[in-house]
DNA sequence: CTATTTGTTTATCC
DNA sequence: AGGATAAACAAATA
């Protein structure tokens, strides 16, 4: 599921937890999820360390410890944070856990895309490009990565992490149908303003999504894309188009985009 | 039984 | 050689 604001949703039911001490950490060590890991890093490794902070990184999260350690959380395609009660015994799905005298802290992944770990002892957001809702990605920046994919159909650009970090599938049909671009549409032949627009929609719907998804996981308006996409029969929100979307796989993934506002 | 899924990595093909 | 596309990963759901 999870996309920028979706994995800020998750960070935040462990934020209260930040200064809580470790007492015991366990997993089932050959899960898919630990596949760049040290096992015993994330496990025994962690006992009596505290639980510092924590941040994301457009879809990527990190656990700060004492020492200090950096632990890298990616939630995958159905990963998510749970808090659970102390004594609490993980399902078959809960790969990892954290004890606290208070609570235990679980994640849980049914399908193991996800990730938890690698370990680092500096600082992971020295060598990452800005994310989406970073003030440093700029116009100048999108400019910089469309230079870089010419070749490529709008909608493989902004899943590119290393170009858009954050921005998932759901999040690129939204930007692409406010900015009136064709998912399909080649890099090379945009018109003039349509980077700084990109932008401009990038920024905005990382903005309202992190609003909006972030604290509660509240519903998105109804005028977003978002709550039309995968209704059969779906209509573009847009005021007076009443246009019948159209689904079809563009750059690997199921696309959803309105045949009249999008060209 | 088949097709679908809001993600990423690896292999393959131009 | 570089870049785009397809397959693979795994499990639930319709």
């Amino acid at each position: 599921m999870p996309e920028l604001a979706e994995v800020e949703y998750y960070r935040r039911r462990w934020q209260p937890f930040h200064g809580k001490k470790i007492l015991a950490a366990d997993g089932h060590p050959r899960a898919r999820v630990f596949r760049d890991a040290d096992f015993a890093t994330l496990t025994t490794g962690l006992a009596g360390r505290v639980f510092r902070d924590s941040f994301c990184h457009g879809k990527q999260m990190f656990l700060v410890f004492s020492g200090p350690l950096f632990v890298r959380v990616h939630l995958g395609m159905t990963g998510e944070l749970l808090v659970e009660k102390p004594g609490y015994e993980p399902g078959k799905h809960d790969h990892w856990t954290l004890r606290l005298k208070s609570a235990t802290l679980v994640f849980r992944d049914p399908r193991m895309f996800g990730r938890v770990g690698p370990a680092s002892t500096t600082d992971p957001r020295l060598d990452l490009p800005p994310a989406v809702d970073d003030p440093r990605f700029t116009a100048e920046s999108v400019a910089r990565a469309l230079a870089r994919r010419r070749a490529a159909p709008l909608k493989a650009v902004l899943l590119d992490q290393s170009l858009f970090p954050g921005i998932g599938n759901w999040m690129a049909d939204e930007i692409l149908w406010r900015a009136r671009l064709h998912p399909a549409r080649r890099v090379a032949d945009l018109p003039p303003g349509a980077p700084k627009r990109l932008w401009q929609e990038t920024t905005e719907v990382a903005r309202a999504a992190l609003e909006t998804i972030a604290p509660d996981w509240g519903d998105l308006p109804d005028d977003w894309l978002m709550n039309h996409r995968w209704k059969d029969g779906g209509i573009c929100p847009r005021p007076r188009c009443h246009t019948p979307l159209a689904r079809e796989t563009i750059a690997g993934r199921t696309t959803c985009w309105c045949p009249r506002c999008q060209v």
